[in-house]
DNA sequence: TGGGGTTAT
DNA sequence: ATAACCC
C-alpha cells in the first residue's frame, strides 16, 4: 500500500531520554492508574467513500472509473475519481451527470454487501482490542489504552526507531519523547497503521485514522488528510483542531436540531459555545444536553467507546409512493422476506417487531410514525426454520399495525415503509434451575408436550 | 436526501 | 412512540 505520509516531523528516533540504573527506559514509572478515565489513546478509523470501495472490489473494471453509488435518484457516495470530476456525497444523479457525464453508476440500494464487509473491518480491528464501537457502516472507535500500555511495558530502549510516529502529526507539532502522553499517543499511531495495513491486506480496503485521548478529537483528526492517511493530534493542539471548525455544526454531537436552537441564542462558532453563559444554555436546552455539548466545545469528551456486538436491530426500508392498501402490503412481504433471512443467520430471535411509515407532506423535515408489538411466541419458535411458515402470520401482525396507524378509509399518501426487528435475544440463554428456565416456554415441560402455549404477557394484535 | 443504525426521554 | 443523534 502506498504511503503518502512521510514521517513526522519532530520524532528522532533512538533520541530516549535518560534510562534508569535497571536500563529500563525512564518511562516506564510512569504509571497511569489502571481504569483510569483520564488519558486514554482512542483512534477512529474512517474507510474511504466505503461503498464504492465494496463496488470496485465486486467487479475491479470500475476501477479507474469515475463511479458513483445510487439510491434512488441520489449519488449517496462516490470514488475519488468521481470528485475530482465535481461529484459531491448525496447529490442529485442530474446535477451529477451533468457536472461528470462519463460518471458511471451503480445501484447500492441494496445493503447487503455493504453490510457484511462493514461487519469484517469491525471483527478484523477487535482482533487488535475487544472495545470497538461501529458509528455506521464505515466507521469504528478503537480503545488502544491497554494495548498501549503492554507496547510499553515490552518496549526495549535499544529498538531502533521504536518511537518513531507513524502517519502525520497534526499542525505539525513536534514530538517529546519525554513527555508519557506524546510516547503513549505516538504508539497508538503504530497501532493504527498496522490496523490500516490489515485491512488492506486481508479486505482490501483503504480508509484514514485519527489517533487522540478521546474520540471526539480522533474523529475530527481522522479527516484532516483525506484519503487513505492517518492523523495524529497530540494534547497540546487540541484547541487549534477545534477552532479549526467554521462553525458548531461541524461537532459530533450537534445535531440539526441543537443547531437550530443554538443559532437562535446568537451562538455559531465553537468560541461562542464555550464563552456562552452555562446556566441560561442549561435552561435553554435542558442540563443533559448543554453540559454535553459544552464540554464538546472545549474539545472534552468522555463518553466510553462502547463495544457495539452484535447489532440491536435488523431493518429494511424502501422510499416508494404508496396509495393503495395493496401496495402496502405487497411492500411489506418485500421486506420481511429480506429481513427473514437476515434473521435466520444472525441465529438469535427477535422479540419485537415494528412498522414505520412516511407520510407524504408538503413541509415537516422530519416525519416518521412507527406502532410495534411483540412477536407472537409461536411466531418466534419457527423463526430458526421454517422461513415460509412465519411470512403468513407475521404479515397479518403487520398489516394489523399499518392499519393502526392508516386509515384505509380514507385516502392516504405514503412516501416510506420500513419494517423493523428489534428486542433480539439469543435463544437458549434459560438455564436449567433459574427462574428463566421455567419461564422460557419451548424449556418448560407443559411447553416441549406442545398441547399447551402460555402467552405469558405478550401483547396480541387482537387488543387492537 | 437514502437506507440504514444508536441512545435518551 | 417519538425525538435526537450518527453515517
Amino acid at each position: 500500500m502506498e504511503r503518502a505520509e512521510a514521517g513526522a516531523a519532530g520524532s528522532s528516533p533512538g533520541a530516549l531520554g535518560p534510562e534508569e540504573p535497571g536500563g529500563l527506559p525512564w518511562f516506564h514509572d510512569q504509571v497511569v492508574p489502571a481504569g483510569s478515565s483520564s488519558s486514554r489513546v482512542i483512534v477512529h478509523v474512517d474507510l474511504d467513500c466505503f461503498y464504492a470501495q465494496v463496488e470496485m472490489i465486486s467487479n475491479p473494471e470500475l476501477k479507474g472509473k469515475p463511479l458513483g453509488v445510487q439510491q434512488k435518484y441520489l449519488v449517496v457516495t462516490c470514488n475519488y475519481e468521481a470528485r475530482k470530476l465535481g461529484v459531491k456525497k448525496l447529490m442529485n444523479v442530474r446535477d451529477a451527470k451533468e457536472k461528470c457525464p462519463q460518471l458511471v453508476l451503480v445501484n447500492g440500494e441494496d445493503l447487503t454487501r455493504y453490510r457484511e464487509m462493514s461487519y469484517k473491518v469491525t471483527e478484523l480491528l477487535e482482533e487488535f482490542s475487544p472495545i470497538v464501537e461501529r458509528l455506521g457502516f464505515d466507521e469504528n472507535f478503537v480503545d488502544l489504552t491497554e494495548m498501549v500500555e503492554k507496547r510499553l511495558e515490552q518496549l526495549q530502549s535499544d529498538e531502533p526507531s521504536a518511537l518513531t510516529v507513524s502517519g502525520h502529526v497534526y499542525d505539525n507539532q513536534p514530538i517529546n519523547l519525554h513527555d508519557i502522553l506524546h510516547i503513549r499517543l505516538l504508539i497508538g499511531s503504530q497501532i493504527a497503521a498496522e490496523m490500516r495495513e490489515a485491512m488492506y491486506n486481508q479486505l482490501g480496503l483503504t480508509g484514514c485514522a485519527g489517533v487522540a485521548s478521546n474520540k471526539l478529537l480522533a474523529k475530527l483528526v481522522s479527516g484532516i488528510f483525506k484519503p487513505n492517511q492517518q492523523t495524529l493530534l497530540l494534547p497540546e493542539s487540541s484547541q487549534d483542531l477545534i477552532h479549526s471548525l467554521n462553525h458548531i455544526k461541524e461537532m459530533p454531537g450537534i445535531g440539526y436540531k441543537t443547531t437550530k436552537r443554538l443559532e437562535a441564542l446568537g451562538i455559531s462558532s465553537v468560541r461562542d459555545l464555550q464563552t456562552f453563559s452555562s446556566k441560561i444554555l442549561e435552561k435553554e436546552l435542558g442540563i443533559s444536553v448543554a453540559q454535553r455539548i459544552q464540554k464538546l466545545s472545549f474539545g472534552e469528551d468522555n463518553s466510553p467507546v462502547t463495544p457495539s456486538g452484535p447489532p440491536q436491530s435488523f431493518s429494511e426500508e424502501d422510499s416508494f409512493k404508496c396509495s393503495s392498501e395493496v401496495e402496502a402490503k405487497n411492500k411489506i412481504e418485500e421486506l420481511l422476506a429480506s429481513l427473514l433471512n437476515r434473521v435466520c443467520q444472525d441465529g438469535r430471535k427477535p422479540h419485537t417487531i415494528r412498522l414505520i411509515i412516511r407520510r407524504y407532506s408538503s413541509e415537516k423535515h422530519y416525519n416518521r410514525e412507527s406502532r410495534q408489538c411483540p412477536i407472537p411466541s409461536h411466531i418466534i419458535q419457527k423463526l430458526g426454520i421454517g422461513n415460509y411458515d412465519v411470512m403468513t402470520p407475521m404479515v397479518d401482525v403487520l398489516m394489523k399495525l399499518f392499519r393502526n396507524m392508516v386509515n384505509v378509509k380514507m385516502p392516504f399518501h405514503l412516501t416510506l415503509l420500513s419494517v423493523c426487528f428489534c428486542n433480539l435475544k439469543a435463544l437458549n440463554t434459560a438455564k436449567k434451575g433459574t427462574i428463566d428456565y421455567y419461564l422460557t416456554p419451548s424449556l418448560s415441560t407443559t411447553s416441549r408436550s406442545g398441547k399447551h402455549s402460555f402467552k405469558m404477557k405478550d401483547t396480541h394484535m387482537e387488543d387492537f
